[in-house]
DNA sequence: TCCACGATCGGCT
DNA sequence: GCCGATCGTGGAG
């Protein structure tokens, strides 16, 4: 399990936005490891009225321009965190939201972190890679990106981080072929509306709107 | 200072 | 499908 290299951040954002689909986003807590497989992102460009960075630097969205590699998460809504991925060169001010994982290790962690979403309408929802049925319960866990952020227990003290690190790190995941990613406008903004920067691997439980 | 709003979620109709 | 929660951020005055 080595961390992917600096070299894989600081590329055009698309680029990586699309290419982290499938792979591991790993964190050490202690003994306990939490993985899980990257299955939907969003990608925030310069000069993206839709973006944090789109007014230039601030002490919030700092890190956003570091040099790709490093961890930003943000504050929003009153209650939610989302963690994104730098890319590009320092300066920039690009990244990739992490919208949706699918759990692989570490879960009952992630339930203790998520704690008990009230009811579950169904048991069954979708099937996972291996074809094999999801409860809800596990869907509902990692399905939206402050959920994701919560299971993984990320808030804005692991802003900042470097993700070519040992706490928090990518790690290379199965191939996806090009015909399993699904590609939209992004969700939840109310301009750029028309950008087609949202990427998602089809036919994905985890995956909320396809 | 003040204030409108947000890269969301969960519960309710 | 809709709505309220809840508060930091940043733009405006």
């Amino acid at each position: 399990m080595n961390p992917l290299p600096r070299s894989f951040y600081t590329r055009r954002t698309l680029t990586v936005a699309k290419e982290l689909l499938g792979k591991y986003i790993v964190r050490t807590l202690g003994r306990k490891r939490l993985i899980g497989r990257i299955v939907e992102t969003e990608a925030y460009l310069r000069n993206d009225p839709a973006s944090h960075s789109y007014r230039g630097k601030t002490r919030r969205n700092a890190p956003m321009f570091e040099r790709g590699g490093c961890l930003y998460v943000y504050f929003t809504y009153g209650l939610h965190y989302c963690a994104n991925v730098v890319t590009a060169e320092e300066g920039i001010g690009e990244a990739v939201l992490i919208r949706a994982v699918e759990p692989i290790e570490g879960i009952d962690e992630m339930r203790k972190r998520r704690g008990r979403p009230g009811k579950v309408k169904s048991t069954l929802r979708g099937l996972s890679a291996d074809g094999t049925a999801v409860p809800a319960e596990l869907r509902l866990l990692t399905n939206g990106p402050a959920k994701f952020a919560q299971a993984f227990g990320l808030t804005v003290t692991q802003s900042g981080i470097d993700l070519t690190g040992t706490d928090i790190f990518l790690t290379e995941g199965i191939a996806v072929p090009k015909s399993r990613i699904g590609v939209s406008g992004r969700i939840g903004i109310s301009t750029a509306q028309e950008k087609q920067w949202r990427f998602f691997l089809r036919e994905n439980p985890w995956v909320s709107k396809t």
